[in-house]
DNA sequence: GTGAAAGCGCTAACAT
DNA sequence: ATGTTAGCGCTTTCAC
């Protein structure tokens, strides 16, 4: 079974099976095969049994063994191959993350402070996004599972039917990120987008504001910002609640709300209720396109028109005048998310309640 | 984790690979254990080389097999283990991709292009960041390495010794982004940071200017925008050459730059010239917290002070006034990345250069 | 302290 | 159309 030098030892059949078609391992680098476990147990004159140990136990190798290999591995660049090694250990060292888009800073800070947490320990978050899509992010989930992450974490409680299925038979913890499921498919980490919507009508109304206006994306059969409509649909019955009009609540495109967003949303407010006094929309992002376009349109902030968001970007205590917001700390979700990963995967439980609440705070500024 | 007999003490000569003669587990899939393509093959009353084809080419499979496979794997609710096959195949299916950041927005972009033609070809993303910190990043390849990606792309020309080697080393398709690197690895596809500045001082020069100030991150021994730098040094170069002064060219703090960098940045000109004329942050979030910060102090943009950053932020086009910038197209750059790389995979060549520019472009907008 | 044997879950290359 | 054989690169277990 000895196959180290040349390729003796290999079929000579092999070259039959060359049409072409398909890449094969050395088409680019011939020369350069990467270096196995062999290979540097060969150089090292040591068994593969001595180098597995060099790196997961070194204190079990002798120093003048340890020198040896570790000339070996170096001479080599030998770098361990991980998926091997899962197959054995049956720990693929992968933690699942899936988010609706990277291209929000409240997402990618959650994956930062899940970062914090996981790297110390030596795991590795494997990334994807769904782009609101709720196919996609069945398509991902199953990516996903397909690398046997220790724990896999998902956006929301909604997914496809059977996204949801194969999320309950992972055999791992499954989390769910920013929201509160009733019926969590194991744990949850988030906050109440129904809260939020809520909270910012109060504030909206407590100011004495009655023609109050909202903005949101529309919906697709496939893409849908259910936690952005929970926002939305909260701040809706609110407003009902209060007895004001609701005909000012707006939803029109596709998931996420960009600046744009807000920009066009006021023009179309403002022809429909032209002495329009308060605007929430359900991201900062379009809360500062709006903004804007309240700049273009000589509209002054707070005095002609309050306008709030979500999210508490870092934009949004930039802006002139700041913007008020509904904050949730997403890093320390994050963050707790990931010590809640880790003791899962390691005790099997942890003291953490099923659903936790990070729960959301009014963040008054200027602009309201 | 219990294991199987069949490897009893004594030493059988020659046990067969397939059904072995002692039983194993029951077919059905253990509470606690994946279920594997062996669970599957005996639930379907196949070998699991049918089952395996079943997923890789299944017109080779009978339909009537076919059904019977299909029925046994969503009853298992079975995904084959990707490492394993990957064993085999010497396919990982992951690109990796290794940037400083996600929090910003057009990483995300390149991210975002390269998914695009990336995901029909069922290559998984394999994402890290650096923090643009070099010996993270180092750590990054490492990590990558251990994943046997078919592919790396790394941010940028600059890394550590070792990263170098590493990345010398990978045996496969290496594409440096951002950059255009004098030595390429491999591969590079990006623009040069020296135009940005040169493109920016030209613009800033040309309308008269004469006050000219600049702000950037400054570096510590292992943080480093090198990207950012080379901005800031060639717009510097440019100013030295016109016969400007340059002692309004600002650096401070850690990267990445902030909008809280561009308000500090804007006091402290100020307070070094009050007779500044004309900023260039090095990115836009940067010269988006200046315009801010002039609006508190009533400094009137163009009139007072003419303001342009790089990149083309979302947000750069919605401000008021609009923010001029330097672009590049990044979700292009993403996919022109992707496309090299499924080249380089797939026939171990590709007709691009070794060093692909998308270039850069001036965008005049209303804040110069 | 070190090594030999066995096998993780999968598939390429052959047989039928 | 389906099955068998022989590993992929690593680590577990157990022997020395």
């Amino acid at each position: 079974m000895t196959r180290q030098r040349g390729t003796g030892g290999v079929k000579a059949k092999k070259r039959l099976a060359e049409p072409t078609a398909k890449p094969r391992a050395a088409a680019r680098a011939p020369a350069n095969r990467k270096a196995t476990i062999r290979d540097v147990s060969r150089l090292a004159h040591v068994s593969r049994m001595t180098v597995s140990r060099y790196f997961s136990n070194p204190d079990l190798v002798l120093p003048a063994t340890r020198e040896r290999v570790a000339q070996a591995v170096s001479r080599l660049s030998y770098v361990p191959d991980r998926a091997a090694g899962s197959l054995t250990t049956r720990r693929s060292g992968f933690i699942a993350l899936i988010l609706p888009t990277l291209t929000n800073s409240n997402f990618a800070a959650v994956a930062k402070g899940l970062t914090e947490i996981l790297r110390s320990l030596n795991y590795q978050l494997l990334i994807g996004y769904s782009s609101y899509s709720i196919s996609e992010e069945e398509r991902q989930i199953e990516l996903m599972l397909a690398r046997r992450p220790e724990a896999i974490i998902v956006t929301g409680e909604q997914h496809s039917r059977r996204g949801t299925t194969l999320l309950m038979g992972a055999g791992v913890p499954v989390v769910e990120l920013a929201d509160l499921p009733s019926r969590p498919i194991d744990r949850a980490v988030g906050f109440s987008n129904r809260d939020v919507g809520r909270v910012a009508a109060a504030h909206l109304i407590s100011l004495g504001h009655k023609n109050i206006g909202a903005i949101a994306a529309g919906r697709t059969d496939d893409m849908v910002d259910f936690r952005g409509d929970a926002r939305l649909e909260s701040f809706e019955e609110a407003l009902k609640t209060a007895g004001l009009r609701t005909d000012l609540v707006l939803r029109y495109g596709e998931p996420p709300v960009s600046y744009a967003h807000g920009a066009a949303g006021l023009a179309v407010l403002l022809e429909r209720e032209p002495k329009l006094e308060a605007v929430f929309a359900i991201s900062d992002i379009a809360a500062v396109g709006l903004m804007m376009e309240c700049r273009r349109r000589r509209i002054e902030i707070p005095r002609d028109l309050a306008v709030m968001g979500f999210g508490d970007f870092d934009i949004a205590a930039e802006m002139e005048p700041p913007l008020t917001t509904v904050g949730v700390n997403f890093d320390e979700l994050g963050r707790q998310t990931g010590t809640l990963v880790v003791d899962l995967i390691s005790a099997g439980t942890s003291a953490e309640a099923r659903v936790t609440n990070v729960g959301v705070s009014l963040i008054r500024r200027g602009s309201t």
